[in-house]
DNA sequence: CTAATAACTAACCGGTTGGTTGATTAGAGG
DNA sequence: CCTCTAATCAACCAACCGGTTAGTTATTAG
């Protein structure tokens, strides 16, 4: 698997990689039905039949996608050092990579709603989706486990759900930014509301898991 | 505009109606770009012209359909007697109704998602949404000043940001649920885990307001 | 009754879409 | 140098899709 490369003019991986990217790339910005597999091809400068070589057809592309954006979201998540700190602490620590890496990586959280538009269909069918979030699992609960022994979190919430409204309070500002820009009359994408939305998180997630 | 209303066999207002319920359900169900004029067209029942010599065209269809919902959503919500409860009973309330609306017409969010993942460019256009949302706005700001008054709201809260974060725990944990199911290894739709996560919003919602 | 108009229809259109065919070529192993 | 395989391509296809044309019928105002 690791043997010496030898620069070559045909490169399956080279090309692989070409079209992950730009189906990553127009999924993202169009949608699964929205996007156009001709325009994949164009935009990785690969023949459209690689595609579907490699990648079986549409649906299968945009599954290995998805499987590929949610795996990398995880893996910088347990690269975070949360051993060091105190659990409660730790926990906020976790508000705030979550948030990051949200605005960092746009993408995510555009195939992840259209994913769920389609009744997450992709994610079901997917073998590696349970070995993906085994440490994301894992570390809250013992973050949990942790914070009660401290004394700093309570004992009667599920680590699961503190996950799932971690996610839903950054992930719902920056999805449906737009709609609530008309809605409430301002520019939720500014730096100010930015920073003040994270403020807001921790200050919620802090005072629900206190004891 | 209130005159006697004969039973006619051409009637406009029935033939818009049926195009709008079809719309819905098919813009909801597929999403913008999934959804089929035609489709849409033989579910009411109509022929396919009818649809562009009422509403234009999809893109003026789905505007108008997500118009409709949305205001539907803000008439309900402005339906509720919240005068005569304490001002923090009754953001609980709020959190309550929307929680349930959402619940039962999942078209709503479905619609609002995908309107957001079109970076809400047809409510943008929309002359109406400002009037739909008055009272949406002055609901909570009052509730946030009596509040105060009554001394069980916190003064450091915008209450724009109330209404964001109630929407929030609310909307993604049912936008998403297919994912979550996935990612945690349950049935997140479930009446148990439903009713659980209300009660978990509540308790966060109770908290973060608490002064 | 009649003319004007609004409601409605069948058939059609040009461009697009996901997916395929059949052939060509570069590179690795012998 | 030769062969076999994997990588690559241009051209193609049938179904589909949003939107239109040209014309018919019901309703109603006068």
């Amino acid at each position: 698997m690791d043997e010496k490369k030898p620069p070559r003019k045909r490169d399956a991986e080279v090309t692989k990689a070409k079209i992950m990217r730009a189906a990553q790339t127009e999924f993202a910005a169009k949608g699964f039905d929205g996007a156009r597999v001709d325009a994949i091809a164009e935009l990785a400068d690969v023949n459209k039949l690689m595609l579907y070589h490699y990648f079986g057809n549409k649906d299968e592309l945009f599954g290995t996608v998805l499987e590929a954006v949610f795996s990398d979201f995880r893996v910088h998540e347990a690269r975070l050092a949360l051993d060091h700190l105190p659990a409660d602490e730790a926990i906020l620590e976790l508000v705030e990579f979550t948030w990051r890496y949200y605005l960092k990586n746009p993408d995510f959280i555009r195939l992840l709603s259209n994913e769920n538009l389609l009744e997450a269909r992709h994610l079901k069918q997917s073998p590696n989706i349970g070995h993906i979030n085994t440490h994301h699992h894992k570390c809250m609960a013992e973050l949990v486990r942790r914070g009660i022994e401290e004394g700093t979190v309570r004992a009667d919430i599920e680590p699961k759900r503190i996950n799932i409204c971690i996610a839903a309070l950054g992930f719902f500002y920056l999805i449906n930014r737009h709609s609530l820009s008309v809605t409430y009359a301002c520019n939720t994408t500014s730096p100010k509301e930015l920073k003040e939305h994270l403020a807001v998180m921790k200050d919620i997630i802090a005072r629900w898991i206190r004891p």
